[in-house]
DNA sequence: TATGAATGAGCGTTCATTCAT
DNA sequence: CATGAATGAACGCTCATTCAT
């Protein structure tokens, strides 16, 4: 039986931090935006329907954000560390010795509370991934200051498992990759591209843990 | 040794569909926008630019496509069909079992051309893969014609091998996605997130070739 | 040997004049004002930048000032009575005989004043001066209520030396509109247009006098 | 008898220099923007006043001026070089010494001749004069490219008559300030302070010209 | 067919001014 | 008295689209 909430505790410090004040103002427009954005994209959205939206004058807006680039900016940014913060947390891979003796709790504990935040948060990482390929600031962000540490996190575990025989001998980064593209591949789809479609939620991430754990176990002798 | 030739032919007369005549200013108007909408966006290119690109008159544009949406759509939409043209083929099934013997063979060759095809023509598939969200016509045809043919065609080999006993019980739209999600986060991390970084591109396809079926492989008994 | 003092001495009062008591901050804002609108340009400035600069909030500036056009007038108009004040002064005409025997002294020690003065309060004199043309209120203040006296007084200066067969038989105007022509071309030269090159103030007051005597003076027969 | 005609010939050709061919809907630009920049300052101009003047779509103007400040200095810049044109002319001396055996002829005829072109182009020197201080490309062409040019040209003209004993032994910038800040003077007094006072533009030319060279005239001995 | 000047609606942004605190 | 958030009209400018040539 996997456990999931000791995951949920650590990660909880990290989500909050930089849930800044904000006046009311301040947050219908940041809604007001996210909505936005997330039907039309960013380029497609004016700042006058997003005033509308939010109930306040177009000056208001200009009032909080300099620029509409930082509206989205101040939106996307922080959504991308807390999207990746429980990766690099510093006791994680004490917490992963402690907690989860098996990779696949540990794998499956993560992979629901990924899910669970992503889809709370759904419109703003549609947002994060359309604006990803236009927006410098976000990709420095993702190269510099994430991708590298997420990725060497990563990499210390699998090779921790590989070293105990666990995980087929190939070479990490391969790995890694398949790993990732598995569980984004579900995100993915059932939220972007299937969002009207139910489904068993847990089990098909059951499934898919199984899938890519089966696919990187080592070969039995 | 995977064979590639065969798929290679009953590809090409699909691709070769629709390669409609054009005049060279044409085919200059829709180099350009290539290029442009591939580097900022369709919603934040604009005609002048593509024009100027292109080396014609902006009017020139308009007499070749009523609107801006229109070249973009005439541009993305014969993508789609040539991307996953291949799967939809009539004799697909014969092809796979008498070409290919072992679904390995299979997917490697599959995975080769498509990968090929797609480096040639990233630029569409990015502009393609971005404007997706946000064009309803582009939804349509991925829906109604596309997704559901090349769904059908991926269950029912699926379910053949299921039938021959290699492929786990599972529910096939959980591996059909689990596979799907491997090869695709592979293009994607080479061609659109690393595209700098050079690979072995030929054994990184075969690790997760065999990443996917190791992992769908059904247990041994 | 000119003398400056008693010129100085009839001045001073209507200087202090209309020297109303403001608040330490109406104080910042009008020395913020000043600043900002010789450097940009009233209509270039805005109300924003000279409340920072003042170090108050914008709604402060409106407590004391209706309308930024009301802080521009407020700031200019005062300085052009200050500026034309002692050729207006009641006694001037007694002072100027008593005190200056000679009209070369006189225009001397004017000069010297008046260019004192102009050093002091520069920016508001460029400001006055850009504003003229579009303030309506600074246009009727300064034909209305200056020009003409300012102008009446001269012109008995001016008669009363042709009287005395000093000066040339020359149209009063044009003898005036000469004389002020060269001194205000001094000043601009000196403080507007060149305003880091150094000069030696002295004598090129006293040549420019003299040109203007000279100018003037009755032919000698 | 002054002569007037040759000074307007030498000019003649510099002035129609740079009278670049326009479409018509430019030149109604043009000439709305001047009325309007001439009326209100060029920073309380708007464009679509301009536009609406001009009777031509906003659009229109920045098809053909890529900014406002565009318009602006493409008005004002070419009037620079065509208000001091004559004094730059090549062969100046010699149409000094040939046509005008008298400083006085000479003077006269080129007061007359730039008094002509100023009022044929009122607006426009009035927004130059306007705008002078506060853009740089304006500021830069004044100083590098023709005030120094101007005022060696001036400088050597007063040189070749100091030599010849017929002006007063003072420094040549003081008698060049002198001369100019009157002539100016006129200008300014009769077509921006006074614009609608009927006046003598023969006469008055004349007694100024005559009160500079009284002014500077050597003493007899 | 190709052009490019012209359009005008709409954009992001600024700013003087107001007013509740 | 001082604040600064909020306003909304107006701004300079862009752009897809049209059409006379």
């Amino acid at each position: 039986m996997p456990q999931q909430e000791p995951v949920d505790q650590w990660i909880q410090e990290l989500i909050n931090m930089g849930d800044e004040k904000m006046t009311e103002k301040q947050l219908k427009i940041v809604q007001a935006a996210v909505e936005v954005f997330a039907e039309k994209g960013y380029a497609s959205s004016s700042t006058s329907e997003i005033a509308q939206k939010a109930g306040v004058a177009e000056g208001t807006i200009f009032r909080h954000y300099k620029t509409k680039k930082d509206l989205l900016i101040s939106i996307v940014s922080p959504m991308m560390s807390k999207l990746l913060a429980p990766f690099v947390l510093n006791d994680f891979k004490e917490v992963l010795e402690g907690e989860f003796p098996t990779l696949e709790g540990f794998l499956y504990a993560v992979a629901v509370n990924r899910l669970h935040f992503a889809r709370k948060h759904l419109k703003i990482i549609k947002i994060l991934l359309q604006e990803i390929p236009f927006q410098p600031v976000l990709q420095e962000e993702f190269k510099q200051h994430i991708a590298r540490r997420v990725i060497g996190r990563f990499t210390e575990i699998i090779e921790h498992f590989k070293a105990k025989g666990e995980v087929i001998d190939m070479p990490t980064p391969v790995l890694l990759q398949f790993a990732i593209s598995a569980m984004i591949g579900l995100f993915i789809t059932h939220f972007i591209i299937l969002p009207d479609q139910p489904w068993d939620e847990e089990q098909e991430i059951r499934h898919t843990v199984n899938l890519i754990l089966h696919g990187m176990s080592a070969p039995q002798l």
